[in-house]
DNA sequence: TTGATATGGTACGCCAGCGGTCCTATATAT
DNA sequence: ATATATAGGACCGCTGGCGTACCATATCAA
């Protein structure tokens, strides 16, 4: 149904609050997860899967906790999303990382699908949107309300 | 994972062979689905579902079939989706319509969220955005490459 | 009139993936 | 030494996507 998962809103609720920490301040997974209200467990998860993939440091032992690891210019949606969800697929048969090498990845039904071209466009135009939309962005509640560009 | 279902992408190919029939003439469920190689039972749901909602013509009895009941600038891949999804929701929190009438929709978790604000613009832009692809864009394979307006 | 072919409507089952919990190991401040 | 934190797993219930099946109804053709 075109929709992002709860581990991806969870995950993005936690950048937010990292970002506005002072600086070289740490906050726990479970300091945000009360603030929150979200299953501390769960977004302890999301945290490591974060820091595994480098957006966020992590400090271990008592006192530790966790910062921001980039410049919140650098963070975009469409990373934050596929670190949490795997790679964004339009379509099943779309691969990941727009195309990555083969540009008509092979449908698995039909040998030349007759609706591949079209989706991949759509998929491609949605994936670069999300790419655009920075944590700065979302911070600063500027998310932009200009209509996306119809052409298809 | 941000994807459109296979109901949604079989309901697309029928529509596109649908338009490109002579006028008057019909095709059967049975003859897109091997045609295209998709699964007849579940191309006959979706052709079931799309002359409820109006957007194909039915004809029932032997020599039977269907058309489109429609212009194809009038038929956006949008509306198609619902139709055979359900309304478009790219958070859990949103309610369908783009907030059909309460403007703040009451996330389920937190009172105040968080990121209400900018999942509902980009909830908003990317519904906008598949509202304005048409089946005569798609047909025509002219779906537009130009980027979606990165502000958020 | 009868049979074949088509849609209308609905119910059902399988299964992957989402959402969430829990356990053990490790690091560190007090 | 103890409490607190992350690291890295395994595990599990449930919803939703995908596909099948069944019966009723409509229509063409022999």
């Amino acid at each position: 149904m075109l929709s992002m998962t709860k581990k991806t809103g969870y995950g993005l609720i936690a950048m937010m609050h990292l970002a506005r920490l002072d600086k070289n301040a740490l906050a726990s997974a479970r300091e945000i997860s009360e603030q929150y209200h979200m299953p501390t467990a769960l977004l302890m998860n999301v945290l490591k899967e974060l820091a595994a993939a480098g957006y966020v440091r992590s400090v271990r032992g008592a006192r530790g906790g966790y910062c921001l690891s980039k410049a919140t210019d650098d963070v975009d949606f469409l990373g934050l999303m596929e670190v949490l969800e795997g790679p964004m697929k339009f379509a099943k048969c779309v691969t990941g990382t727009v195309d990555d090498g083969n540009p008509e990845a092979t449908c698995e039904l039909m040998p030349n699908c007759p609706i591949s071209d079209p989706v991949h466009r759509v998929h491609r135009k949605i994936r670069d949107y999300l790419s655009r939309v920075t944590l700065s962005d979302i911070l600063s509640d500027s998310v932009d309300n200009a209509p996306i560009d119809p052409t298809v």
